[in-house]
DNA sequence: CTGAAAGCGCTTACAG
DNA sequence: CTGAAAGCGCTTACAG
């Protein structure tokens, strides 16, 4: 492999030219750094990684650690992961990738070998034993997931409660007064998934002062549990005038459940969802939503790392950045009286 | 950040023989061995994986490369993704992700900064310009997805003939005469995906031979599109008994239609599909299938990539590698007759 | 505007 | 069984 040795021979320059000739971090005659800039092409040459990261104590790499719940419903995850390493080359960083289960060894191995210059750590939940490992390191890092305790911490999280108040005020305002909430499965509370809580909690407050009655049921992630547990809750609750999915499961599951009841959206029922624009498109549904945004929050979730990495100044104080909620209207809620 | 040299300091020996503590590569005594054991683990020390990097020329990374098709179904590519790096770490590999759409050169960036050890391609088409990064490159790669010149590649993917051949086979054999193939898109094709034309050309031979008739139409990728065209079909073909679907969108969206139309499977219609154990989870699917087996296909691509980079001499002459398809029955194919 | 040299933290022949 | 030293390919003060 060519290394910065041969380009400066090659150019009749020493080392350090080329150097910087590269970094620019100097200035260089115009005649020099053509005869630079002409060997660098010829010999076809790049700066080693390992070299330079070792002299700089810079990768140039993030680390990015995702968990993978067997029990989750896993088409979200990629909505995230693909934005990120696509911020993360903009802005000049590769995505190094971690799938362990045991998140906290993963990342202090990655950070103490010096392999990345910071650390994403996706779908955070209240007590992630990822945040200790994140506390110990030197790299910062940034949460997707908002946990209980993010003193000191970079978060983007969509605003969940923001999101609740939202579609409760626009069912209010259309006249609706008995609903129906589908929160995520009971295991997702059980692990800590605070932003269920957060979206439910929000929900049936706002509720409570709109004076609508709001009907809360966990939903359930697998088949055929899915359909039956559907199938229960529109027989029992059949007196709802409409039914609010914060459940993916769920969501993607009703079209096919609403159709083989005949009942008809919005005629007979409204249905206001949690989901992305792409997952809207992957399944096909046709239900207005609070859009969950993932590309826009790991695009913002990268750029604030990378600020934090490269210009701690500029990046502020650590804390956590809600992202307002965007409500995308597909036609599925009905106007009542 | 502690290194080699401190350790050294604290067990009282060089920094060579913590070296070769470390890497097992010399006999050295037990009373050293401890001493050294005990100051690593005291200090809480790591080798600097780019120090390492440049000393050995290894990374101990996988870069991995996957194209991101706007129009493709995307919840397929995590299934292999995951599987990737989880095998990867098994082996002692991290994995880079690269998604850049420009892959000739973000492989040749890569390799040539010496990133990585090795490259796994996913979803490799016909004529994939990634190739020729692959053969300028020093570092093997392996490809998941059968390219037209595969020469002096290590390709691994899913026997997509004999699928057909295992599938026109059991509805010949059931009884059926007329079945209805939905391939992939048009622009899969266009694309130069291989492994469509490999499905449906097979399925064509065997169904000839087996006196069948196949009637063969390329299915949509989006919505509103797939429902009117899986309609249409249901519409002009009627006199079929089954339908085989290679096509993800399609297979998707068939329950829905079929509900819609009364339709019962398999008491009015027989199907079959090509589609992996977790997609058949993600989107309910109750249908007999060839499985894709993306983890699987995952695993041995990696294994054979690393022994391609550890141990040339094991890994063999370069080749593709089919794997052979199973069918997991679910009750969707009727016995006629 | 440019160069010689030290240093980043490892590994591994070379010596004993 | 162990150590001193060269070398991997860069960057960056230090000098001029």
């Amino acid at each position: 492999m060519v290394n910065i040795g041969d380009v400066a021979k090659a150019a009749g320059v020493s080392r350090s030219t080329v150097s910087y000739v590269l970094s620019g971090k100097r200035s260089i005659s115009q005649d020099t750094r053509d005869r630079v800039s002409a060997a660098i092409a010829e010999l076809g040459f790049t700066v080693n990684a390992g070299a330079r990261a070792l002299a700089t104590s810079e990768t140039m790499v993030l680390g990015l650690h995702v968990q993978f719940e067997p029990d989750e419903f896993a088409p979200a995850m990629l909505q995230y992961v693909l934005p990120i390493a696509q911020t993360a080359r903009d802005l000049g960083f590769d995505s190094m990738m971690m799938t362990e289960a045991d998140g906290y060894s993963a990342i202090r191995r990655m950070a103490s070998s010096n392999m990345i210059d910071g650390l994403v750590l996706l779908d955070v939940v209240d007590d992630d034993p990822r945040l200790s490992a994140l506390r110990v390191i030197t790299q910062p890092g940034v949460l997707i997931g908002l946990p209980a305790d993010s003193a000191g911490l970079d978060v983007i999280d969509l605003d969940f409660a923001e999101a609740a108040r939202m579609i409760v005020d626009r069912l209010a305002s259309a006249g609706h007064r008995n609903v129906l909430l589908i929160t995520p499965p009971q295991h997702v509370f059980d692990r800590g998934g605070g932003y269920a809580a957060r979206f439910r909690d929000a929900a049936i407050e706002r509720a409570r002062r709109a004076g609508l009655r709001l009907t809360v049921r966990a939903g359930e992630s697998q088949e055929p549990l899915i359909n039956a547990s559907l199938n229960g809750l529109l027989d029992d609750l059949a007196d709802n005038t409409a039914i609010v999915l914060h459940n993916d499961a769920s969501v993607a599951a009703l079209p096919g459940v609403l159709r083989e009841r005949g009942i008809r959206v919005p005629g007979d029922l409204s249905v206001i969802g949690l989901f992305s624009e792409s997952f809207s498109r992957t399944f096909n549904l046709r239900y207005s939503a609070i859009d969950t945004a993932p590309a826009r929050i790991a695009t913002l979730a990268v750029e604030q790392l990378v600020r934090r990495i490269t210009d701690p100044v500029s990046a502020g104080a650590p804390g956590v950045r809600l992202v307002t909620p965007a409500f995308v209207d597909r036609g599925s809620l009905a106007q009542l009286g």
